[in-house]
DNA sequence: TTGTAAGCGTTATCAC
DNA sequence: GTGATAACGCTTACAA
């Protein structure tokens, strides 16, 4: 590996002329700048951004944390990270943590020794022990959609309009002159579950139609789940015309078991989702959803870290946690 | 951040003798020992990965390189790798390339100075050009699923077998007694295409069956492909019983276009694919398919990684490629 | 405009 | 056993 050292004994120069020539400083001869340019070139030189950060005290590396990047969601919204900060010269150090804290420990460990100048969180859930080792590091720190609403210090989360995004997906069924509506439920206690909720009730609300605790059934937020929500709704004794979903993969679940029980979809049950992963334009019928914009999420967290990074501590005054809307995407489930 | 110096005024000794007692030399008094350690650890010290690496001369860090992290299969790959990386104190740099020449250029620039000791490249292509300025990092290399074949002196592949998982889809559908079997291939020029092309007509010769050239009809690796695949298949005097694909993604649009037009997958037409990608369990009906072990495959590559970063140049003498077995996964297409 | 020297946080080589 | 001291590759006062 040649230094900038190999540089200046080639050029016939100190090597903090080199130095100062490589990064376009002007407190250096334009013709002794371009020759060095040409001679680093020439020998194949490449910074060592270590060598650099230990003095000027910034890595330009960002951590990113998942719980596991094999969660297509994740990786999308990591795809927005990556790119943003490609582009500004940043690198990105991935960890796992799969939801372990023995292993969210060690990431967060590594993140520190590593000396990254920020971090990404992308964890369905982040537990507030957790969040708390995390602010520890000392760097911004952007959560995305952080379920439990908290926020420290340093702490800010981007995420998805969920009211907005239940009322588009209740305003699109109700234009569809459903009435009878039901809501399947996430996992218990996610601050995105209780706004889409929300949303459901408010809509029904604002049309001046019941909101019946019956239609409101249990899921997980997984197939399995969807699939008891559609058996318990179908035993009702008079049974909803349509199913707003909390994710796409409850919404799955649905339609696999209203196939096996021939419920024909949308005709006799319209079924919308949340997320818009991506196989939900390739279940049978494809799933009319919520789209939630994930590039974008990663774009903006990165953006805003780019500017906390920037910014140092932001004099006293926090930034607003920014929330990115939500996308009808209409299919064939309803 | 706190470092080594600050322990050593702590706790009155030099700060060499603190480096020496956090990494339990023996060098050092056993009592004395435990008092920095203590020390240290109430000070919340936490050692520069950077300054390490700067007088160490690796950094414990790999880079991995990825066309978009977004495609379900590399990011499986990458929690592989990462899972691995993670238990033997490596970290993981992530670089997106996708696929356009001056990204991967930018990626590979930014890991050379970032001191990687060592790249993993997950891209379905790797250009020979491309791949030639990856190994001027001078570290090693490992590429997964390379199709192109090439690899040079820090270059090493792992892969799945081809033909291996070809014989198994093939088995398959000849134990279910289709005798006219046809075969849809992925994009041009790719090895994985040709091995598993290879296979299907090595299946057929095996049981003394004709191979008809009608019964390979050309596809690109996505649904689109398959489409036309279908209909040019349904389109010949006697159509085939059975479909081996190229992929899932190809298996997918076969699926697709064979509901639109009313042929009874698998009782018409029985369809098998290849990578088992996370779709393939939910479309209609779910696929059967030859599985891709994409976490160990990047378990693998991390591990042979781990091996050569180890053993600097294998002296001489390279290591072998290794290849792992594909694994039929029964589901309802067949 | 350029060079010298100090220093970033480590590890490693010496003496003591 | 321990402590100076040099070195890793770089940036940045401070001098010249």
């Amino acid at each position: 590996m040649i230094s900038i050292k190999d540089i200046a004994r080639a050029a016939g120069v100190s090597h903090s002329t080199v130095s100062r020539a490589l990064r376009d400083s002007a407190l250096v001869n334009a013709v002794t700048r371009q020759r060095i340019q040409a001679v680093a070139i020439e020998m194949g030189y490449t910074p060592d951004a270590q060598a650099r950060s230990l003095v000027t005290g910034r890595s330009r590396a960002v951590g990113v944390v998942v719980a596991t990047i094999a969660d297509p969601f994740v990786a999308e919204v990591v795809q927005g990270v990556e790119t943003t900060a490609q582009q500004h010269g940043y690198s990105v150090v991935l960890s796992g943590s799969g939801a372990e804290p023995e292993r969210e420990m060690a990431a967060v460990q590594m993140l520190r020794s590593k000396r990254v100048d920020g971090v990404i969180v992308t964890a369905s859930r982040i537990g507030a022990l957790y969040l708390s080792h995390v602010e520890r590091l000392g760097v911004p720190v952007v959560l995305i959609n952080n379920h439990n609403e908290q926020s420290g210090h340093y702490t800010y989360t981007v995420s998805v309009d969920n009211h907005q995004g239940g009322l588009l997906a209740m305003d699109h069924l109700l234009t569809l002159e459903h009435r009878r509506i039901a809501y399947v439920t996430g996992p218990e206690d996610h601050s995105s579950d209780m706004e889409r909720m929300g949303a459901y009730r408010r809509a029904l609300e604002e049309r001046g139609l019941p909101w019946e605790p019956e239609l409101v059934v249990r899921g997980n937020g997984w197939p399995d789940g969807g699939r008891r929500a559609l058996e318990a709704l179908m035993g009702l004794v008079e049974p909803p015309t349509a199913v707003f979903c909390y994710n796409d993969m409850t919404a799955i679940g649905l339609l696999r078991t209203a196939r096996e029980r021939s419920i024909r979809i949308p005709e006799s049950l319209a079924v919308v989702g949340f997320d818009d992963i991506p196989l939900a334009a390739y279940v049978d019928p494809p799933l009319t959803t919520i789209a939630q914009p994930k590039f974008e999420m990663g774009q903006l967290a990165m953006g805003m870290l780019l500017n906390l990074m920037q910014a140092g501590t932001p004099a006293g005054e926090r930034l607003s946690n920014p929330v990115v809307q939500g996308q009808l995407i209409v299919r064939e489930s309803t």
